[in-house]
DNA sequence: AACTATTAATAACT
DNA sequence: TAGTTATTAATAGTT
C-alpha cells in the first residue's frame, strides 16, 4: 500500500528505517485500539526500534503489568521464576540455618539434650565447661580494669585532696585533718561481682525480633532464662 | 476499508465481534511481523479476546519475557516489586536473626565478650553455669539409664546361663562351673564419661553450610571449638 | 511533516 | 469457519 509495493525484508537504509518505523508504529497502534474498541479486547503491544526507542500500546482500563501478569497465567511461564526461584532458595537456606543456630543456643543453655548421646553430650559439657572459663576470666579482667581505674582515681582523688590541704596549710597554717586511706574500694567490687544474684542474662537478639511467626517459624521464646 | 465504512465502538454481535476479532487479529500480528523484519525492532504483542482467548506474537530471536524484562527496565515499573519487596524484607530479617544468634552462640563459647558490661558478664556466666549444670545432669541420666540397661542385660544373661547351666546339671548330673557376678560395668561406664578426653563438641549445622559466603555472610567457621 | 498514488486490510456478503 | 469482493485504510515514495 503505497506508490509501489515493498519486499518485507530489513530496510538497510537508517533514516528510511526509521521513518518507515514511525510510521508503521503509529498504524499497529491504531490498529490496536480499534481492536481493543471494536472487540472489547485486552491488547498489550510493547515496541523497541532498532535505536532502541520504546513505545507501548496497551487496552484502556488495564495496565501492561496486569496483562503480564494474566499472559504469565495463561502461558505458563513464570516471568521472574529466575529471580524468585534464587531468592526462595536463599530465603530456606537461611531459614535452615537460623533453625539450627537456635537449636545450639537451646542446647547451650540446658535444653533440647534428648536427643544426644552421651559422647555429644560429653563434647557439649566440656564445650560449655571452656566456655564457661572463658567468661569468667573476661569478668575477672574487666573487674580488675574497672578497679585499676578506680584506684587510679582515688589516687588522683587523694593527691588533689592532700595537695588542696597542703595548700590551705601553706595559706592558713591551720591544723591538716587526716584522712581514711580507703583501700577497700577493690573487694567491694569483687563482691559486687560475686553476689549470686538471680537476675537473669537476656539474649539481646529479642527487642529485634517483632514478627518471627510471618516467616514460619512458631514464635519460640529465645530468653535465655 | 470495507464494504462501506464502519465506526470504531464495540460490535455488540458477539458473533460478528468474534469474526472480527480473529480477522484483525491476523491482521495486526502480520504487521508487527511487518515492523519486525522491516524496521528491525523488537515486538511483543499480548491479545485476549473477549472470551479470554489469548494469543501472542513476539518477533523472533526474542521472547516475552525478554521483552518484558526490557519493559521493566525501560518503563521503570518494578512488574514483581510487590513480591520482591516482601521477600527482600523477609531476607533481610533473616539475615539479622541469623548475625544476632551467631554473636549468641559465639559468647556462650567464649568468644566475642569484648562489648560486655560487668553485668551482662555476670548474666552470662551464671547462665552458662546454669546450663554446665543442665548438661551434666542429662549426660549422668544418659548414663545411669544405660547402665541400668546394661544392668538389666546382665541379669538377663546371668539367668540365663545359670539356668543352662541347671540343665546341664540335670541332664548330665555334672559339676556346675562358677562364674564371676561383674558388677564393675557401672564404674566403668562413669570412668569412661569422666575420662576427660580433649576430644571437641561440633556443632551440628556445619555439614548442612556449604556456601554461606553466597548469602553476604563471611564464611565463619561455626566448629564450636 | 504533508501529499497522493498505490497497495493492503477488511466489512459485508456468500 | 472459510472464501470473495467492494470499499476504505495504510503507507511508500515524493515534495
Amino acid at each position: 500500500m503505497g506508490r509501489g509495493k515493498i519486499e518485507i525484508k530489513k530496510i538497510e537504509n537508517p533514516t528510511n528505517r526509521q521513518v518507515t518505523y514511525s510510521k508503521r508504529r503509529a498504524g499497529i497502534m491504531k490498529k490496536a485500539r480499534e481492536l481493543t474498541v471494536l472487540c472489547d479486547a485486552e491488547v498489550s503491544l510493547v515496541m523497541f526500534s532498532s535505536t532502541g526507542k520504546f513505545s507501548e500500546y496497551c487496552s484502556p482500563s488495564s495496565e501492561t503489568k496486569k496483562i503480564f501478569d494474566r499472559y504469565q497465567q495463561v502461558s505458563g511461564i513464570n516471568l521472574w521464576s529466575s529471580q524468585y526461584e534464587k531468592m526462595q532458595n536463599t530465603l530456606n537456606h537461611l531459614k535452615e540455618i537460623n533453625h539450627n543456630l537456635r537449636r545450639d543456643v537451646r542446647q547451650r543453655t540446658g535444653g533440647d539434650l534428648e536427643g544426644l548421646d552421651i559422647k555429644e553430650l560429653r563434647g557439649l559439657e566440656q564445650n560449655v565447661d571452656e566456655a564457661l572459663k572463658l567468661v569468667r576470666n573476661r569478668k575477672y579482667h574487666v573487674i580488675s580494669t574497672q578497679t585499676d581505674t578506680y584506684k587510679k582515681k582515688l589516687k588522683n582523688s587523694r593527691e588533689t585532696h592532700h595537695n588542696l590541704l597542703r595548700e590551705l596549710e601553706l595559706v592558713d597554717e591551720h591544723q591538716v585533718f587526716g584522712y581514711v586511706n580507703d583501700d577497700s574500694s577493690y573487694e567491694g567490687a569483687l563482691a559486687l561481682a560475686h553476689d549470686g544474684s538471680h537476675q537473669m542474662y537476656t539474649f539481646r537478639v529479642q527487642p529485634s525480633q517483632p514478627n518471627l511467626h510471618e516467616m514460619g517459624y512458631a514464635s519460640h521464646d529465645l530468653r535465655l532464662a
